[in-house]
DNA sequence: GTCTATATATGGATAGAC
DNA sequence: GTCTATCCATATATAGAC
Protein backbone atom coordinates (compact mmCIF):
# COMPACT_ATOMS: atom_id res chain seq x y z
CA UNK A 1 0.00 0.00 0.00
CA UNK A 2 3.15 2.42 0.43
CA UNK A 3 4.29 2.19 -2.94
CA UNK A 4 1.39 4.31 -5.12
CA UNK A 5 2.49 1.93 -8.12
CA UNK A 6 0.87 -0.68 -6.40
CA UNK A 7 -2.98 1.41 -6.05
CA UNK A 8 -2.41 1.86 -9.50
CA UNK A 9 -2.17 -1.71 -10.49
CA UNK A 10 -4.92 -2.35 -8.32
CA UNK A 11 -6.94 0.70 -10.08
CA UNK A 12 -6.40 -0.73 -13.60
CA UNK A 13 -7.30 -4.05 -12.45
CA UNK A 14 -10.40 -2.76 -11.00
CA UNK A 15 -10.91 -0.59 -14.39
CA UNK A 16 -10.75 -3.77 -16.43
CA UNK A 17 -12.75 -6.03 -14.25
CA UNK A 18 -15.70 -3.53 -14.22
CA UNK A 19 -15.57 -3.11 -18.46
CA UNK A 20 -15.60 -7.10 -18.55
CA UNK A 21 -18.27 -7.24 -15.63
CA UNK A 22 -20.51 -4.93 -17.36
CA UNK A 23 -20.04 -6.27 -20.99
CA UNK A 24 -20.60 -10.79 -19.84
CA UNK A 25 -21.67 -10.61 -16.44
CA UNK A 26 -20.18 -11.57 -13.20
CA UNK A 27 -19.91 -15.59 -14.05
CA UNK A 28 -19.24 -15.17 -17.70
CA UNK A 29 -15.99 -13.49 -16.63
CA UNK A 30 -13.13 -15.65 -15.79
CA UNK A 31 -10.26 -14.52 -13.56
CA UNK A 32 -7.88 -15.98 -16.26
CA UNK A 33 -9.17 -13.67 -18.86
CA UNK A 34 -9.01 -10.56 -15.86
CA UNK A 35 -5.48 -11.33 -15.36
CA UNK A 36 -4.73 -11.92 -19.49
CA UNK A 37 -6.59 -8.09 -20.17
CA UNK A 38 -5.04 -6.81 -17.60
CA UNK A 39 -1.42 -8.23 -18.08
CA UNK A 40 -1.01 -9.92 -14.52
CA UNK A 41 -0.53 -13.21 -13.29
CA UNK A 42 -3.54 -15.02 -12.46
CA UNK A 43 -2.40 -15.68 -8.81
CA UNK A 44 -2.43 -11.60 -8.34
CA UNK A 45 -6.14 -11.57 -8.35
CA UNK A 46 -6.37 -13.41 -5.11
CA UNK A 47 -2.93 -12.02 -4.32
CA UNK A 48 -4.55 -8.38 -4.68
CA UNK A 49 -8.53 -9.23 -3.28
CA UNK A 50 -9.29 -12.55 -2.07
CA UNK A 51 -11.23 -13.77 -4.26
CA UNK A 52 -13.01 -12.98 -8.20
CA UNK A 53 -15.82 -12.16 -5.65
CA UNK A 54 -14.57 -9.95 -3.57
CA UNK A 55 -13.27 -7.92 -6.56
CA UNK A 56 -16.73 -7.66 -7.70
CA UNK A 57 -17.60 -6.33 -4.58
CA UNK A 58 -15.03 -3.75 -4.91
CA UNK A 59 -16.11 -2.80 -8.27
CA UNK A 60 -19.41 -2.15 -6.80
CA UNK A 61 -18.48 -0.28 -3.64
CA UNK A 62 -16.03 1.81 -4.91
CA UNK A 63 -18.41 3.75 -7.63
CA UNK A 64 -21.47 4.69 -5.64
CA UNK A 65 -23.12 7.91 -5.38
CA UNK A 66 -24.01 9.17 -1.97
CA UNK A 67 -27.42 11.38 -1.43
CA UNK A 68 -25.29 13.19 1.01
CA UNK A 69 -23.34 14.58 -2.25
CA UNK A 70 -26.71 15.42 -4.01
CA UNK A 71 -27.90 16.93 -0.33
CA UNK A 72 -25.18 19.20 -0.53
CA UNK A 73 -25.38 20.58 -4.27
CA UNK A 74 -29.27 20.84 -3.90
CA UNK A 75 -28.90 23.63 -1.71
CA UNK A 76 -27.57 26.59 -3.81
CA UNK A 77 -31.34 25.97 -5.31
CA UNK A 78 -34.83 28.12 -4.16
CA UNK A 79 -37.62 26.40 -5.55
CA UNK A 80 -38.28 22.56 -5.56
CA UNK A 81 -37.99 22.07 -9.59
CA UNK A 82 -34.76 23.75 -9.80
CA UNK A 83 -33.42 21.17 -6.85
CA UNK A 84 -35.05 18.29 -8.76
CA UNK A 85 -33.47 19.32 -12.07
CA UNK A 86 -30.16 19.78 -10.23
CA UNK A 87 -30.75 16.52 -9.25
CA UNK A 88 -30.91 15.16 -12.19
CA UNK A 89 -28.07 16.73 -13.99
CA UNK A 90 -25.61 15.51 -11.52
CA UNK A 91 -27.29 11.94 -11.58
CA UNK A 92 -27.42 11.97 -15.15
CA UNK A 93 -23.75 13.13 -15.76
CA UNK A 94 -22.83 10.30 -13.31
CA UNK A 95 -24.52 7.45 -15.13
CA UNK A 96 -22.89 8.52 -18.51
CA UNK A 97 -19.63 9.05 -17.22
CA UNK A 98 -19.63 5.58 -15.36
CA UNK A 99 -21.57 3.69 -17.91
CA UNK A 100 -20.09 0.24 -17.45
CA UNK A 101 -20.58 0.90 -13.80
CA UNK A 102 -24.52 1.42 -14.29
CA UNK A 103 -24.89 -1.23 -16.14
CA UNK A 104 -23.32 -3.87 -13.23
CA UNK A 105 -25.50 -2.25 -10.48
CA UNK A 106 -28.83 -2.70 -12.65
CA UNK A 107 -28.12 -6.10 -13.79
CA UNK A 108 -27.22 -7.28 -10.09
CA UNK A 109 -30.08 -5.86 -8.79
CA UNK A 110 -32.45 -7.67 -10.62
CA UNK A 111 -30.76 -10.90 -10.10
CA UNK A 112 -31.57 -13.51 -7.13
CA UNK A 113 -27.54 -14.14 -6.82
CA UNK A 114 -25.19 -12.43 -4.58
CA UNK A 115 -28.60 -11.61 -2.47
CA UNK A 116 -26.25 -9.67 0.57
CA UNK A 117 -24.56 -7.63 -2.33
CA UNK A 118 -28.32 -6.80 -3.97
CA UNK A 119 -29.74 -6.40 -0.60
CA UNK A 120 -27.08 -3.55 -0.14
CA UNK A 121 -27.47 -2.16 -3.06
CA UNK A 122 -31.15 -1.52 -3.11
CA UNK A 123 -30.58 -0.21 0.61
CA UNK A 124 -28.29 2.32 -1.13
CA UNK A 125 -30.96 2.79 -3.88
CA UNK A 126 -33.91 3.58 -1.62
CA UNK A 127 -31.99 6.20 0.26
CA UNK A 128 -31.13 8.60 -2.85
CA UNK A 129 -34.88 7.64 -4.17
CA UNK A 130 -36.21 8.87 -0.50
CA UNK A 131 -33.98 11.66 -0.67
CA UNK A 132 -35.33 12.80 -3.95
CA UNK A 133 -39.27 11.63 -2.96
CA UNK A 134 -38.67 13.98 -0.36
CA UNK A 135 -38.24 17.39 -3.19
CA UNK A 136 -41.36 15.97 -4.80
CA UNK A 137 -43.64 15.61 -1.70
CA UNK A 138 -42.07 19.31 -0.54
CA UNK A 139 -43.16 20.79 -3.83
CA UNK A 140 -46.72 19.23 -3.52
CA UNK A 141 -47.05 20.47 -0.35
CA UNK A 142 -45.69 24.03 -1.03
CA UNK A 143 -48.33 23.77 -3.70
CA UNK A 144 -45.48 24.75 -5.85
CA UNK A 145 -45.98 21.02 -8.00
CA UNK A 146 -49.32 19.30 -8.77
CA UNK A 147 -50.59 16.40 -6.56
CA UNK A 148 -48.63 13.94 -8.85
CA UNK A 149 -48.05 10.13 -7.93
CA UNK A 150 -44.91 11.12 -5.71
CA UNK A 151 -43.01 7.46 -6.16
CA UNK A 152 -43.78 6.60 -9.71
CA UNK A 153 -42.73 10.42 -10.57
CA UNK A 154 -39.37 9.66 -9.06
CA UNK A 155 -38.77 5.89 -10.68
CA UNK A 156 -40.03 7.58 -13.99
CA UNK A 157 -36.56 9.80 -13.35
CA UNK A 158 -34.43 6.97 -13.07
CA UNK A 159 -35.92 4.60 -15.48
CA UNK A 160 -35.05 6.87 -18.08
CA UNK A 161 -31.84 8.05 -16.88
CA UNK A 162 -31.22 4.69 -16.55
CA UNK A 163 -32.33 3.20 -19.97
CA UNK A 164 -30.82 5.88 -22.00
CA UNK A 165 -27.56 4.61 -20.20
CA UNK A 166 -27.50 1.17 -20.52
CA UNK A 167 -28.76 0.18 -23.73
CA UNK A 168 -26.38 2.35 -25.78
CA UNK A 169 -26.74 -0.25 -28.57
CA UNK A 170 -30.55 -0.09 -28.86
CA UNK A 171 -30.29 4.46 -29.00
CA UNK A 172 -27.68 4.29 -31.59
CA UNK A 173 -30.09 2.47 -33.63
CA UNK A 174 -32.69 4.23 -33.06
CA UNK A 175 -31.48 7.75 -33.35
CA UNK A 176 -29.33 6.59 -36.74
CA UNK A 177 -25.82 7.49 -34.85
CA UNK A 178 -22.65 5.50 -36.28
CA UNK A 179 -20.86 4.78 -33.00
CA UNK A 180 -22.26 4.17 -29.37
CA UNK A 181 -19.58 6.47 -28.67
CA UNK A 182 -22.33 9.49 -30.11
CA UNK A 183 -24.92 8.57 -28.04
CA UNK A 184 -23.34 9.78 -24.91
CA UNK A 185 -21.34 13.10 -25.97
CA UNK A 186 -21.91 16.29 -24.53
CA UNK A 187 -24.43 17.02 -26.57
CA UNK A 188 -26.70 14.30 -25.97
CA UNK A 189 -26.15 14.42 -22.23
CA UNK A 190 -27.00 18.22 -22.15
CA UNK A 191 -30.56 17.35 -25.02
CA UNK A 192 -31.70 14.22 -22.21
CA UNK A 193 -31.09 17.22 -19.44
CA UNK A 194 -33.44 19.46 -21.64
CA UNK A 195 -35.75 16.62 -22.56
CA UNK A 196 -36.47 15.78 -18.87
CA UNK A 197 -36.53 18.96 -17.44
CA UNK A 198 -39.66 19.76 -20.52
CA UNK A 199 -41.48 16.07 -19.37
CA UNK A 200 -40.94 16.95 -15.70
CA UNK A 201 -41.75 20.83 -15.69
CA UNK A 202 -45.76 19.51 -17.83
CA UNK A 203 -45.80 16.80 -15.55
CA UNK A 204 -45.31 18.99 -12.19
CA UNK A 205 -46.14 22.56 -12.90
CA UNK A 206 -49.77 23.71 -12.67
CA UNK A 207 -50.21 25.12 -16.16
CA UNK B 1 -44.82 -34.24 -30.91
CA UNK B 2 -47.44 -36.51 -31.59
CA UNK B 3 -48.21 -37.38 -27.76
CA UNK B 4 -49.64 -33.78 -26.26
CA UNK B 5 -47.94 -34.45 -23.09
CA UNK B 6 -44.73 -34.29 -24.55
CA UNK B 7 -45.51 -30.96 -25.47
CA UNK B 8 -46.75 -30.04 -22.39
CA UNK B 9 -43.62 -31.44 -20.45
CA UNK B 10 -41.55 -29.36 -23.00
CA UNK B 11 -43.77 -26.09 -22.14
CA UNK B 12 -42.82 -27.23 -18.11
CA UNK B 13 -39.22 -27.23 -18.54
CA UNK B 14 -39.63 -24.22 -20.62
CA UNK B 15 -41.67 -22.05 -18.25
CA UNK B 16 -39.13 -23.42 -15.34
CA UNK B 17 -35.85 -22.83 -17.09
CA UNK B 18 -37.05 -18.82 -17.74
CA UNK B 19 -37.61 -18.65 -14.10
CA UNK B 20 -34.51 -19.68 -13.45
CA UNK B 21 -32.56 -18.34 -16.19
CA UNK B 22 -34.78 -14.23 -14.79
CA UNK B 23 -33.84 -14.97 -11.19
CA UNK B 24 -29.64 -15.93 -11.99
CA UNK B 25 -28.91 -15.36 -15.22
CA UNK B 26 -27.69 -17.63 -18.12
CA UNK B 27 -24.15 -18.68 -17.28
CA UNK B 28 -25.27 -18.85 -13.24
CA UNK B 29 -28.08 -21.52 -14.44
CA UNK B 30 -26.93 -25.32 -14.65
CA UNK B 31 -28.81 -27.75 -16.61
CA UNK B 32 -28.20 -29.87 -13.38
CA UNK B 33 -30.90 -27.66 -11.83
CA UNK B 34 -33.19 -26.99 -14.70
CA UNK B 35 -33.77 -30.83 -14.34
CA UNK B 36 -33.77 -31.08 -10.83
CA UNK B 37 -36.44 -28.28 -10.65
CA UNK B 38 -38.51 -29.68 -13.70
CA UNK B 39 -38.04 -33.26 -12.14
CA UNK B 40 -36.66 -34.86 -15.60
CA UNK B 41 -33.41 -36.53 -16.07
CA UNK B 42 -30.43 -34.16 -16.89
CA UNK B 43 -29.79 -35.75 -20.55
CA UNK B 44 -33.44 -34.79 -21.06
CA UNK B 45 -32.86 -31.81 -22.15
CA UNK B 46 -30.25 -32.10 -24.97
CA UNK B 47 -32.90 -34.94 -26.15
CA UNK B 48 -35.19 -31.74 -26.25
CA UNK B 49 -33.47 -28.90 -27.16
CA UNK B 50 -30.26 -29.82 -28.35
CA UNK B 51 -28.43 -27.62 -26.10
CA UNK B 52 -28.60 -25.45 -23.12
CA UNK B 53 -28.03 -22.32 -25.50
CA UNK B 54 -30.84 -23.76 -27.55
CA UNK B 55 -33.18 -24.09 -24.66
CA UNK B 56 -32.33 -20.44 -24.29
CA UNK B 57 -32.79 -19.23 -27.27
CA UNK B 58 -36.42 -21.00 -27.84
CA UNK B 59 -37.42 -18.77 -24.32
CA UNK B 60 -36.30 -16.05 -25.58
CA UNK B 61 -38.05 -16.08 -29.04
CA UNK B 62 -41.44 -17.75 -27.78
CA UNK B 63 -43.09 -14.91 -25.98
CA UNK B 64 -41.83 -11.25 -28.17
CA UNK B 65 -44.96 -9.06 -28.93
CA UNK B 66 -45.31 -8.75 -32.47
CA UNK B 67 -45.69 -4.98 -33.54
CA UNK B 68 -48.19 -6.42 -35.76
CA UNK B 69 -50.46 -7.52 -33.21
CA UNK B 70 -50.17 -3.83 -31.73
CA UNK B 71 -51.36 -2.91 -35.20
CA UNK B 72 -54.45 -4.38 -35.45
CA UNK B 73 -55.37 -2.90 -31.64
CA UNK B 74 -54.15 0.46 -32.34
CA UNK B 75 -56.89 1.16 -35.32
CA UNK B 76 -59.85 1.05 -33.31
CA UNK B 77 -58.79 4.51 -32.25
CA UNK B 78 -59.53 8.04 -33.35
CA UNK B 79 -56.70 10.51 -32.06
CA UNK B 80 -52.76 9.71 -31.87
CA UNK B 81 -53.13 9.75 -28.10
CA UNK B 82 -55.47 7.04 -27.46
CA UNK B 83 -53.54 5.03 -29.85
CA UNK B 84 -50.39 5.81 -27.43
CA UNK B 85 -52.43 5.09 -24.63
CA UNK B 86 -53.38 1.90 -26.50
CA UNK B 87 -49.86 0.83 -26.60
CA UNK B 88 -48.71 1.57 -23.28
CA UNK B 89 -51.86 -0.71 -21.93
CA UNK B 90 -51.04 -3.61 -24.26
CA UNK B 91 -47.21 -3.15 -23.41
CA UNK B 92 -47.82 -2.64 -19.55
CA UNK B 93 -49.98 -5.75 -19.44
CA UNK B 94 -47.62 -7.78 -21.50
CA UNK B 95 -44.73 -7.31 -19.12
CA UNK B 96 -46.85 -7.46 -16.07
CA UNK B 97 -47.72 -10.99 -17.16
CA UNK B 98 -44.43 -11.87 -18.48
CA UNK B 99 -41.92 -10.15 -15.80
CA UNK B 100 -39.30 -13.47 -15.65
CA UNK B 101 -39.22 -13.23 -19.95
CA UNK B 102 -38.90 -9.71 -19.71
CA UNK B 103 -35.82 -9.55 -17.27
CA UNK B 104 -34.54 -12.01 -19.49
CA UNK B 105 -34.87 -9.89 -22.97
CA UNK B 106 -33.36 -6.91 -20.96
CA UNK B 107 -30.25 -7.77 -19.26
CA UNK B 108 -29.43 -10.10 -23.05
CA UNK B 109 -29.66 -6.92 -24.63
CA UNK B 110 -27.16 -5.13 -21.89
CA UNK B 111 -24.90 -7.97 -22.37
CA UNK B 112 -22.14 -8.55 -25.24
CA UNK B 113 -23.03 -12.42 -25.02
CA UNK B 114 -24.30 -14.39 -27.40
CA UNK B 115 -24.09 -11.15 -30.10
CA UNK B 116 -26.69 -12.63 -32.20
CA UNK B 117 -29.12 -13.51 -29.82
CA UNK B 118 -28.61 -9.50 -29.05
CA UNK B 119 -28.77 -8.21 -32.22
CA UNK B 120 -31.89 -10.10 -32.84
CA UNK B 121 -33.46 -8.79 -29.99
CA UNK B 122 -32.03 -4.88 -30.73
CA UNK B 123 -33.92 -5.48 -33.98
CA UNK B 124 -36.77 -6.71 -32.72
CA UNK B 125 -37.25 -3.72 -30.66
CA UNK B 126 -36.05 -1.66 -32.99
CA UNK B 127 -39.31 -2.74 -35.36
CA UNK B 128 -41.62 -2.20 -32.01
CA UNK B 129 -40.24 1.30 -31.53
CA UNK B 130 -40.57 2.49 -35.07
CA UNK B 131 -44.14 1.32 -34.99
CA UNK B 132 -44.41 3.82 -31.90
CA UNK B 133 -42.31 6.96 -33.15
CA UNK B 134 -44.42 7.19 -36.33
CA UNK B 135 -47.84 7.44 -33.95
CA UNK B 136 -46.01 10.01 -32.33
CA UNK B 137 -44.75 11.81 -35.14
CA UNK B 138 -48.11 11.61 -36.81
CA UNK B 139 -49.55 12.79 -33.87
CA UNK B 140 -46.95 16.63 -34.35
CA UNK B 141 -47.63 16.20 -37.94
CA UNK B 142 -51.20 16.73 -37.26
CA UNK B 143 -50.84 19.31 -34.94
CA UNK B 144 -52.39 17.43 -31.94
CA UNK B 145 -48.62 16.72 -30.28
CA UNK B 146 -46.55 19.66 -29.32
CA UNK B 147 -43.16 18.91 -31.43
CA UNK B 148 -41.70 16.94 -28.50
CA UNK B 149 -38.53 14.85 -28.66
CA UNK B 150 -39.61 11.48 -30.24
CA UNK B 151 -36.87 9.02 -30.04
CA UNK B 152 -37.01 10.19 -26.09
CA UNK B 153 -40.78 10.18 -25.73
CA UNK B 154 -40.94 6.89 -26.84
CA UNK B 155 -38.14 5.80 -24.94
CA UNK B 156 -39.72 7.36 -21.65
CA UNK B 157 -42.19 5.15 -22.23
CA UNK B 158 -40.39 1.52 -22.15
CA UNK B 159 -38.11 2.69 -20.15
CA UNK B 160 -40.81 3.59 -17.00
CA UNK B 161 -42.73 0.32 -18.03
CA UNK B 162 -39.50 -2.13 -18.11
CA UNK B 163 -38.29 -0.46 -14.96
CA UNK B 164 -41.66 -0.86 -12.92
CA UNK B 165 -41.62 -4.78 -14.47
CA UNK B 166 -38.21 -5.73 -13.71
CA UNK B 167 -37.31 -3.64 -10.09
CA UNK B 168 -40.05 -5.51 -8.31
CA UNK B 169 -38.16 -5.45 -4.64
CA UNK B 170 -36.77 -2.27 -4.88
CA UNK B 171 -40.65 -0.98 -6.08
CA UNK B 172 -41.63 -3.05 -3.16
CA UNK B 173 -39.57 -0.95 -0.71
CA UNK B 174 -40.59 2.19 -1.83
CA UNK B 175 -44.27 1.68 -1.74
CA UNK B 176 -43.93 -0.10 1.66
CA UNK B 177 -45.99 -3.13 0.06
CA UNK B 178 -45.62 -6.48 2.22
CA UNK B 179 -45.31 -8.83 -1.02
CA UNK B 180 -43.63 -8.47 -4.44
CA UNK B 181 -46.86 -9.89 -5.91
CA UNK B 182 -49.11 -6.77 -4.42
CA UNK B 183 -46.43 -4.66 -6.37
CA UNK B 184 -47.70 -6.47 -9.94
CA UNK B 185 -51.85 -6.76 -8.98
CA UNK B 186 -54.79 -5.52 -11.14
CA UNK B 187 -54.77 -2.50 -8.97
CA UNK B 188 -51.23 -1.47 -9.44
CA UNK B 189 -51.05 -2.23 -12.85
CA UNK B 190 -54.62 0.33 -13.81
CA UNK B 191 -52.69 2.73 -11.75
CA UNK B 192 -48.78 2.66 -13.45
CA UNK B 193 -51.47 2.85 -17.02
CA UNK B 194 -52.92 6.07 -15.13
CA UNK B 195 -49.95 7.52 -14.36
CA UNK B 196 -48.72 7.01 -17.89
CA UNK B 197 -51.45 8.88 -19.31
CA UNK B 198 -51.13 11.62 -16.99
CA UNK B 199 -47.67 12.38 -17.61
CA UNK B 200 -47.60 11.80 -21.38
CA UNK B 201 -50.79 13.56 -21.95
CA UNK B 202 -48.95 16.81 -19.93
CA UNK B 203 -45.92 15.96 -21.85
CA UNK B 204 -47.59 15.65 -25.63
CA UNK B 205 -50.93 18.17 -25.87
CA UNK B 206 -50.89 21.63 -26.24
CA UNK B 207 -52.32 23.19 -23.61
C1' DG C 1 -38.03 -41.92 -24.41
C1' DT C 2 -35.34 -42.51 -20.30
C1' DC C 3 -31.46 -43.36 -17.63
C1' DT C 4 -26.43 -44.19 -15.97
C1' DA C 5 -21.91 -43.52 -16.62
C1' DT C 6 -18.47 -41.02 -18.47
C1' DA C 7 -15.67 -37.99 -21.61
C1' DT C 8 -13.93 -33.60 -21.71
C1' DA C 9 -13.38 -28.83 -20.67
C1' DT C 10 -13.05 -25.08 -17.78
C1' DG C 11 -13.65 -22.80 -13.71
C1' DG C 12 -11.53 -20.66 -8.90
C1' DA C 13 -8.12 -21.04 -5.75
C1' DT C 14 -3.65 -21.97 -3.67
C1' DA C 15 0.89 -24.34 -2.28
C1' DG C 16 5.29 -23.55 -2.68
C1' DA C 17 9.51 -22.12 -5.41
C1' DC C 18 11.84 -17.96 -6.50
C1' DG D 1 5.40 -9.63 -5.03
C1' DT D 2 5.41 -12.88 -8.75
C1' DC D 3 4.98 -17.12 -11.05
C1' DT D 4 4.23 -22.23 -12.21
C1' DA D 5 1.99 -26.20 -11.41
C1' DT D 6 -1.69 -28.40 -9.61
C1' DC D 7 -5.82 -29.52 -6.81
C1' DC D 8 -10.51 -30.02 -6.92
C1' DA D 9 -15.14 -28.79 -8.05
C1' DT D 10 -18.40 -28.33 -11.45
C1' DA D 11 -19.90 -27.58 -16.02
C1' DT D 12 -21.99 -29.43 -20.73
C1' DA D 13 -22.76 -33.01 -23.57
C1' DT D 14 -23.24 -37.67 -25.18
C1' DA D 15 -22.53 -42.84 -25.82
C1' DG D 16 -24.77 -46.67 -25.07
C1' DA D 17 -27.75 -49.82 -22.12
C1' DC D 18 -32.56 -50.50 -21.33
Amino acid sequence: MQDPRINDKREDILDIAERLFAEQGFEAVSVREISREAEINIAMISYYFGSKEKLYEEIIKRKLISYKELKQGVNAFDTELEKLMFVAATVTQAFFKNRNFQKIIFREMSLNQRTHMADYLIEHMHQNFQFITDIVKRGIRKKEFKPVEVELTVMSLFAIIRMYTTSGTMICKITNKNSVEDVYDEKQRLRLIKFLRDLFTAHLLPQ
